[in-house]
DNA sequence: GACACATTTTAATAAATATAAGTTGACGAG
DNA sequence: CTCGTCAACTTATATTTATTAAAATGTGTC
């Protein structure tokens, strides 16, 4: 154990005196110039010195009040809808409640520069860790794993940085595949949101490759894509989606890309009178409460946000040496995707 | 200012000595009896034992780095839907992100009995307040009281125990009978959510006074209420309308507790084929995405949720001198409401 | 009653921190 | 220039905390 630092040592290596590190350090600032000011604090944080009289939280009798750190990925605020992260947070919250560590919200990609990321680890209630909610760009990533802290990424893996887990959108997307063809579907369409994320990209290939493997083919022009992922875009997609296929053999299966855009797109056939799912059937690659949020509830299959949540908060509590090195080894974990027969799909009209 | 509290202090009122609250404070288990640790550290942490040594993150330069705490009224869970409170989570969060606060949730009102609340305020980083979302217990709000810390209630005031802020919900009833009314309608319905809490009731009665202002009844038979107040909830109770007003003059303006009871009704109506706004005109006290989230938005009024949390993040940063003694005087805010003229209201079909 | 053992105190001191009082030097007014 | 003033420090010292060794206290045991 490295030994304790003095306010003598900061004041020796700066060339100050120690009374003037030691009213610095209880923020005294008349009569001390704002830039001692600051490169005091600086050095002490630096050297990680630690004020004498003791009662560091981490001896506290029982508690071990310590908390987790939740950063977002650009573009989605706290009050975000339906959307995955919600559940996922709150699988987080009940895994971490037990142990009396609290649930902390750092910010958004987009709020969080290094000197704030710094700000963020030098408080002194022990910060158990970061985790990560969606695609975060490169160098984000980079200047979090320079906190040397315990990263977890969820919904989306960065090989080499963090441990991270993913949903199993390939077997989701299988699933609803697998459920349509039975039901004698053969015509698919795709709704889907999010246009930029990679995981659009992924959900997609996977809803190609599957109904390939089953000698199906989907037809280009009924891949539809919107901007975001929200109740709108599925109904936007929908609408164009029916523009695509007019006067044609309009597709019988909607594969859309989450529940919202599902719910869109039901909104939509509800005022153009087509009937779900006696005409159509939509199911989705989703497991939130958009799905049984009300009826007819939705035909879906994603792996459990809230599963994900509490599995973050185990890689958090898990002890080096029971997973490797942090920051040397990595877990990738594939959470299992689960179906979910719902009530927006039957047996393809004759 | 207190004048700080020395170890010997603590010494003296337990009648230990003062080697031994170094020791303990400073984490050393071995050779001191259990008891006697958590004595003092429950001694340290009540009277308000301060390590000298100084560096209290308050002081760090540019930093100030705290946070909030919040707490949910019993029921409601992270992951709410479009609910108010995820609103109003966001606005403390972008009103407290500039400071460098960031917002904490501490667990709903069932998850935190006196010790965890306990615990929480014995944390070293400063917690500079609590938000408490919704109504909850007397007793919870007296335990919550009595952490002498800065509290603010949010949509549902505690008299005499903290300040509150809560929604002009009178206001926005008015606001959406005048224009329903102005629009032509007189025969009302209420479908209502929460039937339990305060809020419900609240929005009814005034509801009624406004139509006994205009001359006009709320007949009991169109009252109806459903004990939460989601979606499905909505869809629920437009049904139950719909049974009561069978073969009679239907009402044709429905006031809704809230937009996803609003929502709820649109869709019953979407599947009976009642046209929204033409042959009824729906309206709801709400000012989240609901509203908007997808064509038709809603007809609507309330206080912004957002304000009211920015409001709160003023609440808990102003000063007692600012504001009256914390625990003294309390603040009472009311939010003004706003109205929003949707797509789901029209002049009263013949 | 004597011994082992855990817990705490006493006492003494070293080390660290807080704070009052004093120094320094820059700057402006006269 | 020289005096006063002030901000920014330092010095010196008082106070507080850490640490150690030795002694005391109590508790159970043989």
């Amino acid at each position: 154990m490295a030994k304790r630092i003095s306010q003598d040592q900061i004041a020796k290596e700066l060339g100050v005196s120690q009374s003037l590190v030691s009213l610095v350090l209880n923020g005294r600032r008349e009569g001390v110039a704002e830039e001692s000011y600051k490169m005091i604090w600086a050095a002490a944080l630096k050297q990680g010195y630690v004020p004498r009289g003791g009662m560091h939280p981490m001896h506290a009798p029982d508690v071990q009040h310590s908390y987790v750190g939740v950063v977002m990925r650009a573009g989605l605020a706290l009050a975000a809808q339906s959307n995955t992260f919600s559940h996922v947070s709150h699988g987080l919250f009940t895994a971490l409640q037990h142990l009396n560590i609290s649930l902390a919200f750092l910010g958004g990609e987009g709020d969080l520069d290094e000197t704030k990321l710094f700000e963020v680890v030098s408080r002194r209630d022990p910060l158990l860790g970061i985790v990560i909610l969606g695609e975060v760009k490169e160098p984000f990533m980079q200047a979090l794993g320079e906190l040397e802290l315990k990263l977890v990424s969820v919904y989306a893996s960065s090989p080499g940085l963090c441990h991270s887990i993913v949903p199993n959108d390939k077997q989701s997307v299988e699933q609803l595949v697998d459920h349509l063809v039975a039901l004698g579907h053969t015509r698919f369409a795709w709704l889907g949101g999010n246009a930029k994320l990679g995981r659009n990209r992924l959900r997609l290939a996977a809803l190609k490759e599957r109904l390939a493997a089953r000698d199906l083919l989907l037809d280009d022009r009924y891949v539809v894509n919107a901007e975001g992922a929200e109740r709108q875009d599925g109904f936007d997609c929908a609408a164009e989606l029916m523009r695509r296929a007019e006067g044609q053999n309009m597709p019988t299966a909607w594969v859309c890309h989450n529940g919202l855009i599902a719910r869109g797109g039901l909104q939509f056939a509800y005022l153009r009178g087509i009937k779900v799912p006696g005409e159509i059937s939509i199911a989705a690659v989703d497991r939130t409460r958009a799905c049984t949020e009300i009826h007819p509830y939705l035909t879906s299959a994603a792996s459990d946000p809230e599963l994900i949540g509490a599995e973050a908060a185990k890689l958090l509590r898990s002890q080096p040496e029971e997973i490797g090195q942090w920051n040397k080894m990595f877990i990738d974990l594939v959470a299992p995707s689960l179906f979910e027969a719902g009530e927006t799909s039957a047996t393809r009209p004759e």
